[in-house]
DNA sequence: CCCCTTTTTCCGCTGTGTGGAAATTAGCTT
DNA sequence: AAGCTAATTTCCACACAGCGGAAAAAGGGG
């Protein structure tokens, strides 16, 4: 069981993020469904402890502490990730992302986007069902077919839009050809217009994460998949062989 | 008043951060001195939302979600300042950073570190008490004096280092000085051996923010003063410039 | 295989968090 | 200026959500 009032003072960060950092308290109400004097003293122990600023015009904004338990976070896989990611921006032109699977959901970990202009949007921490990307293909096809089952029956394989994949045979047929090929695609199936080229990260044994490539459907589709494909490989097999020696420290 | 779970739930984030990331339970325990069921059913809460994660070995670390709301409120205020960090970064060859005022508190909300090898670590996000560093010195100067008195009187004026002005007549006669000269300095007041100097940030009617530059004592000694400061006021008129406008959107 | 350490679960009591509604403040409009 | 509206902030009695001690379970060495 959970924590009430800690869900809804995350229920206030996330909606301060969404509004773009900064929202009057009404703002929040709205979006949030909570009564006005609970929002205002689950704000106010955030203002406390420097997790949320109040600005002259009285609307509230994300403060500096998120920035340090951000960076630190960020620091631990991050950091970490971020020069092979760097590599594969090089190698495509386009963002690249790091996801691992987290309970049902794929997390995005780590980016480091395009020089482009027209470019993905930071989506770090974003969290999503793994039938409609390119990085949940790649995650689920390292289990076991019914494992994925059972998952994909858990989560129900909801519709992002008209491309995605929404039978569990058809997910099952591509999972297997994600084995055969050593990389997923995600063809506007999460979003229209943004296609993806996915490839697993192995610590050695298992596959532990996932990176990947995103960009506007006409710059991806211009590539040749196998040859992109196997230049991220050979980044991922770099990255993987970082996180595999016996841990390091302590 | 506060919610206890909230800042018991920001404890144990903290607990984490400062662990590096990463923490078993009873490690957290040690730090925050909460039972172990407490901190236990936190952490579910926590885990749940993503914003921490569990390692395999069952340690917790500071999860991506948190990376997602660090980099929201960085985003703010961070980005925005950064242009003009990085101008004094290029100026003095040394880390610069802005900080603001948050109740009795300094706050470093954002940096470009420098790019010599011996520099200044990230501290965004830490709160110091004023009467220490540059930073603080200028912007209690724009206080009125019996204003600033008060406010030294309840956060006490802690000796940092053999340095450290732990007078409030001394402090007045230093906040007289900032005033006149226009630029505030640190000589190892906060922490021996690193030098600071700080010039205000102002909108237009109120100084909102300090950018400082920081170094090791010898190096930030060796240059002139009164032409580092005047160089470093300009990039900050400009950076107020920006803030002043009629708040732009909305 | 057994013992020791660390993590996880459980449950009854109490003190903490809740939220409706009133008071206050800020910002407009006349 | 004064009055009005829309927002924020404060208050308080009740109820139940969260607390934490202690027992159970899971690891992990030896």
């Amino acid at each position: 069981m959970s924590v009430q009032s800690i869900e809804r003072a995350l229920d206030v960060l996330e909606s301060l993020a969404e509004h773009g950092g900064a929202a009057g308290l009404s703002e929040i109400a709205a979006k949030t469904g909570l009564p006005y004097g609970t929002i205002h003293r689950l704000l106010r122990t955030l203002l406390a402890r420097g997790y949320v600023r109040q600005e002259s015009d009285r609307r509230y904004a994300l403060g500096a502490g998120l920035m340090r338990l951000g960076g630190v976070a960020e620091g631990m896989v991050g950091a970490w990730a971020r020069p092979y990611l760097a590599r594969m921006v090089e190698l495509s032109g386009e963002t690249a992302n790091l996801a691992v699977m987290e309970g049902d959901f794929v997390v995005y970990v780590a980016q480091v986007p395009s020089p482009r202009r027209l470019r993905m949007f930071a989506e770090v921490g974003r969290r999503v069902l793994p039938h409609s990307t390119a990085v949940g293909k790649v995650l689920l096809a390292d289990r076991a077919a019914d494992d994925a089952v059972t998952l994909l029956e858990r989560t129900g394989m909801p519709r992002r839009t008209p491309n995605t994949i929404t039978e569990a045979g058809a997910m099952l047929a591509e999972l297997g050809r994600v084995r055969a090929l050593g990389y997923a695609m995600d063809l506007g199936e999460e979003e229209l217009g943004v296609h993806c080229l996915a490839v697993p990260v192995s610590d050695g044994e298992r596959v532990v994460a996932a990176m990947s490539v995103s960009g506007p459907a006409e710059r991806i589709d211009a590539v040749d998949r196998e040859e992109l494909a196997e230049g991220m490989r050979g980044i991922a097999r770099a990255f993987g062989a970082e996180l595999a020696p016996v841990s390091g420290e302590r």
